[in-house]
DNA sequence: GGGTCAACCAAGCAAGCGCTAGTGTTAATC
DNA sequence: GATTAACACTAGCGCTTGCTTGGTTGACCC
């Protein structure tokens, strides 16, 4: 078994393992799928992971790893006014919620699949990258630029941004940018 | 078979099923955890259900239904403002989604388990319901009370308000009233 | 050229799944 | 008192599930 090791083979395992979450679903989706998908046979699978449990784990902890770089990322690269700070985690994080769509699903669908010990450890993750935006937002509270209760105001934030995993398409018209843009303006305009 | 009876068994069956469906997950839950938690053997369920499946389609049918009800409802019930109906609707969304809170989460997470023709039929109940708040946006977009393109703006909405059953506890400070009333001052007051 | 090791395969086990068939049992209806 | 219909039970069929076992292959290494 190769539990530990972050090979470039498990990665892309993971990677396809993901696709088929979305599509039918963890618990619908057979190991003989995954396998298939993968190109092997169903006893395979069970070299480069310790069980099905392990395969969601790690298709999530991909994800939010991901989500956590880009928004560290993005808070490096951007002006320290609160408004840039704002814009620029709403538009990574509908930037990686797109670009690696299908691990976010996952993680928005199935992280109640997870067992308890997956769980604890990737909560870590998760809290880590809320963490994040709880501060951006509360130098955008301070600095008056959105109003409200503190706790509200970002789950409000975070429920209308995961959301459009329901019905934003990427093909279409609008970029993941303007969709951050969009919705800052919606909580900050003044209403003329 | 009892299909089409809508008797007050059945419907206290599927209110046992939504409380199962929340905790376990459509597909982990068995024909006998359903048994065993509604007082019968597993065979006895087919008496009042043609299938799993149709468990699944009477949960989310009870929800959405009363959803629907619900909001109709309220905009009876309220001035004809933009601001008092939207202030009505996004009562009326959040008291549904925590009365019946069981079965809203399963509406909303079990909804791709629905087969087509299930699907299909539930669909037009989802429909209706949000032509309703489509026309309650539009009404506040018209009256400049709250401002950005409609598409977008009412999936934000539905978004910040469906997001609640994740971390809204009914058990806690604050009533679905107070967030509702939160929300639409966050889209609403000017910046100062 | 013997040893190591990741990667894979064929075969199948034990458990659990949704659902069916056939048979009471009870209470209301004629 | 016979008939009916709703509701429940027992028993189990046919199939799928996650996972295990024991073994093969080929690339790389000293």
């Amino acid at each position: 078994m190769n539990v530990m090791n972050e090979s470039p083979r498990r990665k892309e395992l993971t990677r396809q393992a993901a696709r088929l979450f979305v599509q039918e679903g963890f618990d619908r989706t057979t190991v003989r799928m995954l396998a298939d998908e993968m190109g092997i046979k169903s006893g395979s699978l069970f070299h480069h992971f310790r069980d099905k449990q392990a395969i969601l784990a790690a298709v999530i902890e991909e994800g939010t790893q991901n989500a956590l770089n880009m928004a560290h990322q993005a808070l490096n690269d951007t002006g320290e006014t609160a408004s840039a700070r704002l814009h620029a985690m709403a538009r990574a994080h509908l930037q990686t919620l797109h670009t690696d769509r299908n691990a976010h699903v996952v993680a928005l669908y199935e992280w109640r699949r997870l067992e308890p010990a997956a769980r604890s450890h990737l909560s870590h993750l998760r809290d880590a990258y809320e963490a994040l935006w709880e501060s951006v937002i509360d130098d955008a509270l301070t600095a008056g630029l959105i109003h409200g209760d503190r706790f509200l105001v970002s789950r409000f934030i975070m429920g209308a941004l995961n959301w459009t995993v329901r019905w934003y398409d990427p093909e279409g018209e609008r970029t993941p940018d303007e969709l951050a843009n969009e919705l800052v303006a919606m909580l900050t305009q003044p209403s003329n």
